[in-house]
DNA sequence: GAGATGCTTCGACTACGGTCGAAGTATGGA
DNA sequence: TCCATACTTCGACCGTAGTCGAAGCATCTC
């Protein structure tokens, strides 16, 4: 046998509690430093060193120096596309952790996914502007249409500048709390950012959820309506 | 934080060679004993009794018993799914199985990716699918056309049954020795079949490649042309 | 029923990897 | 220069999980 490439080598580093909390905590999309990750992997500043320095050699994570810091991201979007993927996956063969806690609620209706929105909200809009025909769901994947390029230059956003990134303009991501699509891509960065720039929702600290204002819920909600709840 | 899903469940699940072994094996698409899993796992038949049963408490094996054997595959399409993207990510960072061996080049001229062609042959059918406008790459999706649905009909697919079933039609997979997509979903399966079915090709005993014969490679080679090689 | 084959369970061994205390190195600020 | 902070390295400890031999079920063949 022997054949391809090594899954186990990328398993068992996902597979320790310890670096999957860290690998979790960077899909909120913020650089963290060596402490902060120790922190929310539950163990000492050494052990977390070992860590880090493992997942850094497996190409999981960047290191930035930064003065007396280092600060850790996920090493690109497909790193992340594969911890969301797991996420995923291990949501429909019900791998919860423990326990739900009061946060839950809040992660579940709107939270970061690497650097776009996921949860409830995230999902909704993705189904409000197919709706619209801002953009096409054909086949599995997402493509933006041509009354779409228009919607969006009136939210905001320069689609002209999104294009000319190698990286993919629409890109589908599967939520693992509704279990349903949502939309990711430079695109889904770009209308993440555009909020977060109106004021209508920030982001919180220790968490990868959202909090959207009031008024930016209502001006949120107005933007993307849905007609019917349509079962995907 | 203890927010979401454990992803360290699975991870873990996959960290472990042996598991990991068995698992690329099933992504042959065959069915396979306990015996011949431990086989490939390297180990005694104690041990892989043990790995499966994890396995299948984890969601990723389906078992179905068979006279005296045990017959397992993999649970789904999205286990299968995880298992390549996986592959994908490991291969893009360099994390090689040690020896490259000598079936490696038949690998990865074409091979079994569950249940659909994969390789650079696999990559090659969709290129001439999607030059011919069988098929529209939109997004980062693939989708069907009219123009296709008739092509496909030639081929003698019946295309009207495979949109029937709940499965979608075309999924885009990302080949890991190709680092390109290959056309899976029920269509690459029925393709994959209708190839099988021709004698064009054959699987291999131990292993994930496919073997063409040299008229079903000739033919294969006639009916997806590439016209020029043209950089993704 | 007897024997062979396929797989599981049990129990004991072992090793690898995660863990932390303590000490060492780099960077920044006063 | 001196100290504080951020992180790494070293070394030792320990637990978990993978491993196999032996024995126990289950299923098929004759």
């Amino acid at each position: 046998m022997k054949e391809g490439p090594d899954i186990a080598q990328i398993g068992a580093l996902i597979g320790d509690p310890a670096r999957a909390n860290m690998l979790a905590a960077l899909t909120g999309g913020k650089a963290l430093t060596a402490t902060e990750l120790a922190a929310v992997g539950g163990i000492t500043l050494q052990t977390a060193s070992a860590h880090l320095a493992k997942l850094e050699a497996g190409g999981l994570l960047l290191p930035r120096k930064q003065g007396r810091h280092r600060y850790f991201t996920l090493a690109d979007e497909a790193a992340a596309r594969l911890i969301e993927s797991m996420m995923g996956f291990a949501a429909s063969r019900g791998h919860l952790r423990h326990q739900p806690g009061p946060k839950e609620p809040a992660l579940r209706k709107a939270r970061i996914c690497y650097d776009h929105l996921a949860g409830d909200y995230g999902v909704r809009m993705l189904d409000s502007l197919v709706a619209r025909r801002a953009i096409d769901a054909v086949g599995d994947g997402l493509a933006l249409t041509a009354k779409g390029e228009e919607t969006f230059q009136c939210i905001g956003i320069n689609v002209a500048d999104l294009k000319a990134s190698r990286r993919p303009l629409c890109r589908s991501c599967l939520d693992w709390s509704e279990r349903r699509a949502h939309l990711a891509g430079s695109l889904g960065k770009a209308l993440l950012a555009n909020f977060f720039d109106k004021g209508w929702a920030r982001r919180t600290a220790g968490s990868r959820s959202v909090i959207f204002s009031p008024d930016g819920e209502r001006q949120f909600l107005a933007l993307f309506p849905v007609e019917t709840p349509v079962a995907a």
